[in-house]
DNA sequence: TTGCTCCTCACGTCACGTGAGGTGGC
DNA sequence: TTGCTCCTCACGTCACGTGAGGTGGC
């Protein structure tokens, strides 16, 4: 068990952005000392990596709320039928959701070698005048 | 001579989009009827898909507009040379921080992926299990 | 006169950053 | 007791979205 510090630099997140995960609901800690600070085990690490690996997707907090929930559900043994087939739904939305997110992703990273080439461009152009 | 609301649909931004950038100072309008419609000319349907080339480098509204403006420097022949220099070296820095958010979207669009195939692999493990 | 387009506030949202003032824990 | 870490408000920021209430222009 360890604190908030400690889980903070292991993922490379600040302190105000894990609370802030916690208010969204996405990673909760353990427990709490006595005198109330947070306490963390192994499995908020692996869940805020997982996090920050949905980042570049674009979903906003509560969606990853909801896409963790329905990895969580599945993965768990003792699920109900319906909750499960409830849940293999929402998987195959947040699925196509980011197969559409990484189409997006490329159009930009294009659009943003081109403007840089026109940058590179623009700046030999102007050393060529001075 | 044309409204917002046409400037607004042929660049496909919304007008609370086009207002806010005015405010930031990223694209005045030509000039106003008597009763206050803003009127555009082309030059700032360029402005506006420059600007939207812009955005996947993630530059702050205040940085496109830097940036623009030692383009627009750089382009004029009656710039005096302090200026000039001046902005040369901005198009330098920018250029840059342009390489590297580029770097830094191939980085993210990697990630994005892997995180999409993870997902899809969840999918199909999950359709095993009905 | 009727629609449609536009106007200016102004508050809301999302994902945090940044102190302020106070306390826990070794 | 001294630092260092942590705590909870709570306001600020960035790039807009979303009405509210009113008016321009063909």
């Amino acid at each position: 068990m360890f604190q908030i510090g400690e889980l903070a630099s292991r993922v490379t997140l600040s302190l105000r952005t894990v609370r802030f995960y916690e208010e969204a609901g996405l990673v909760l800690p353990a427990g709490r000392t006595p005198g109330g600070f947070r306490l963390y085990t192994e499995d908020a690490v692996e869940r805020l990596l997982l996090i920050k690996q949905m980042k570049p997707l674009g979903f906003t907090l509560d969606e990853m709320r909801l896409l963790i929930e329905a990895m969580n559900v599945l993965q768990a043994t003792d699920a109900e039928a319906t909750v499960r087939h409830e849940m293999h739904e929402r998987l195959e939305m947040f699925s196509a959701l980011a197969a559409e997110r990484c189409r997006q992703l490329a159009e930009q990273l294009d659009v943003a070698k081109a403007f840089a080439r026109t940058l590179d461009a623009e700046v030999a152009r102007s050393a060529r005048r001075r």
